[in-house]
DNA sequence: GCCGTTTTCGGCCCGACTGTTTTCAGTCG
């Protein structure tokens, strides 16, 4: 991660949101926000590419961009965002992230209300007075304390995929630090559970390194304010706002304190119990025997459960639902593993909403080792997301064959085709056919029962994929009402898979479980729209162990002549 | 603010949804 890019977005972003709220040319809020998206997703830091003078060369920056990221780069500050953010409330522009909360919502709050801060929204949300203007009522009220709600939860618990983010820089930076030997997060990040309290990571050294390590991280350029910093133990507040927790153990106490940290508390007490049981007794700093108090072990996690009479149990299914029983009896399934993806079924190139093209997603597939990807852009009624016309899908089709002849990854064509209000898909079956792999996703109508829709399009002979099933986007929106025991039933009868979205957690863990207790096809996708998100194929696959999927029913896992099969069968049998 | 095989000026992703309206405005994706 380069630091200064996403500084930089941060204060496009910034501006853009000070410049709506000013009620500014919608055009020019909308380049500057492209800005920040470009610079986030920046693969280089900007600087080289400033002083390589390549910077003009992407789309959508201009020279008025250039200057000011030069003035950046030179001064450290830029006299424009420096000038804007004394016409604003600091505090006030967060609330714009309030769903229902718009520029135009937060402008007339200000102006007629003396709205200034988060808890002057609320009181005039909660006397009436907002209610009270032309043009507001109580319903609208009603949805912006629900939006206040759900920003709320998703402030206090981080989503996983963020945690994710954050839990892996960290680790990336304790492990450049000296006399580090192992690093890793632990608690309900290393669960992959959809959202996380705070990021636990572990760190090992010998003991009397320990100190030189905490004094380390304090020095990690996220820091902002330090809660407490000890011999064992340091939290820091980040600039994001997040609570991180770094734990030093000797190398010794490795595995006992990676199992007690990684918890979960229901999973431990459990397996502390049959310590007991055996004589044993376990804490965070090994196994001891309970008469003696001699250490028998500890320094790695096989050990503690080898020593225990079980197998190793993966941590996303550590939480007391069967996986002890099954551990002790030698039972466990074999979760689908990082090592056995094969592919991605949905990614987004700029033919639609994506940031990159085509060319650089598989640049960057192949460098992830994949044998196959599935391109999956909006089509047609997906406007916003500047979706594709069956005669630009087969513009597409003409240059993904000639990338074909170019890398190593096969890339399939694919889309991600609307489904429509009705259940009938937005593209045509004459041009489905020659797709090698179609994903079906709803993006309209998100408040009704969507059920029937997602069953009539299973019905379609080439629908492979179903799109993030439940539509839910955590922290952004709750999921619509959906019948999952048909949605199952129709998958398993048509050949139809359902989609593990990395980037919304959605299918959850419980869904998934119930996808594999009936023998559905699941596959995991990063649903990227830039080259630096196929990287969380990890998370999903976290995810889909969390749901105790298999490898035989992960596509993923699939060989491409085994995944051109899976399309096949269903083409013939409906 | 950016951009150009119809333009160096005049467009720019535009439609669905919701709640407020009685014909529309704001938000969202």
């Amino acid at each position: 991660m380069h630091e200064r890019n996403l500084e930089l977005a941060k204060i496009f972003e910034r501006m853009a949101d000070i410049l709506e709220f000013l009620g500014d040319n919608k055009y020019r809020i909308n380049t500057y926000r492209r800005v920040a998206d470009l610079l986030e997703e920046l693969q280089e830091d900007v600087e080289d590419l400033y002083l390589k003078g390549k910077l003009e060369d992407l789309p959508g920056v201009g020279p008025s961009t250039v200057l000011k990221i030069e003035e950046f780069l030179r001064t450290g500050k830029i006299k424009k965002y420096e000038e804007l953010r004394k016409k604003v409330p600091e505090d006030l522009l967060d609330l714009l992230e309030v769903p229902g909360i718009g520029p135009k919502t937060l402008r007339i709050a200000y102006d007629k209300l003396g709205v200034r801060s988060k808890e002057d929204f609320m009181r005039v949300l909660k006397d009436g007075s907002l209610a009270r203007l032309p043009g507001f009522g109580p319903k609208k009220v009603e949805k912006i304390l629900k939006g206040f709600e759900l920003w709320e939860s998703a402030k206090k618990r981080i989503p996983l995929l963020e945690a994710y983010k954050i839990g892996s820089a960290v680790e990336e930076f304790l492990n450049s630090l000296p006399h580090v030997e192992k690093v890793s997060v632990a608690g309900s990040l290393r669960r992959r559970k959809e959202t996380i309290g705070d990021i636990d990571v572990l760190v090992s050294a010998p003991k009397e390194k320990w100190a030189s390590i905490h004094k380390g991280f304090l020095a990690y350029p996220q820091v902002k304010e330090v809660i407490l910093s000890g011999e064992t133990k340091t939290s820091v507040i980040l600039k994001n706002g997040r609570q991180v927790d770094l734990r030093t153990v000797e190398p010794q106490s490795w595995g006992s304190a990676l199992q007690y940290f990684t918890g979960s508390k229901e999973h431990n007490v459990r397996v502390r119990d049959i310590a007991k049981e055996k004589g044993l007794k376990l804490n965070e700093y090994g196994m001891f025997d309970a008469k003696t108090g001699k250490r028998v072990g500890g320094s790695s996690e096989e050990e503690i459960y080898e020593l225990l009479g079980m197998e190793w149990i993966p941590p996303e299914i550590r939480e007391n639902w069967g996986e002890i029983e099954l551990a002790l009896e030698g039972r466990l399934p074999e979760l689908v593993s990082e090592d056995q993806i094969r592919g991605d079924f949905h990614m987004h190139t700029n033919w639609s909403d994506g940031m990159n093209s085509l060319e650089e997603m598989v640049a960057e597939a192949q460098r992830l080792g994949y044998e196959y990807i599935v391109i999956g852009d909006h089509s047609q009624s997906a406007r916003v997301a500047n979706g594709l016309t069956p005669e630009r899908y087969e513009k597409q089709w003409k240059e993904i064959e000639k990338i074909n002849e170019d890398f190593n990854v096969e890339v399939l064509k694919g889309c991600e085709v609307d489904i429509l209000p009705d259940g009938s898909l937005d593209l045509p079956n004459s041009l489905l056919e020659g797709f090698d792999f179609v994903v079906a996703s709803i993006h309209t109508g998100l408040n009704q029962d969507n059920t029937y829709r997602i069953l009539k399009a299973m019905e379609n002979p080439y629908v492979n994929l179903i799109g993030h099933p439940t539509g839910k986007v955590y922290g952004q929106r709750e999921p619509y009402p959906l019948d999952m025991e048909k949605v199952i039933d129709q998958a398993l009868e048509t050949g139809t898979a359902l989609e593990i979205n990395t980037a919304r957690v959605d299918l959850s863990p419980d869904h998934i479980r119930a996808c594999v207790e009936a023998g559905v096809k699941l596959a995991i996708v990063t649903d990227a729209h830039a080259v630096g998100h196929l990287k969380f194929m990890k998370l999903g696959v976290g995810i889909a162990r969390r749901g105790w999927a298999v490898p035989e029913l992960v596509l993923n896992t699939f060989t491409l002549e085994e995944v051109r099969a899976f399309v096949e069968r269903k083409r013939r049998s409906l």
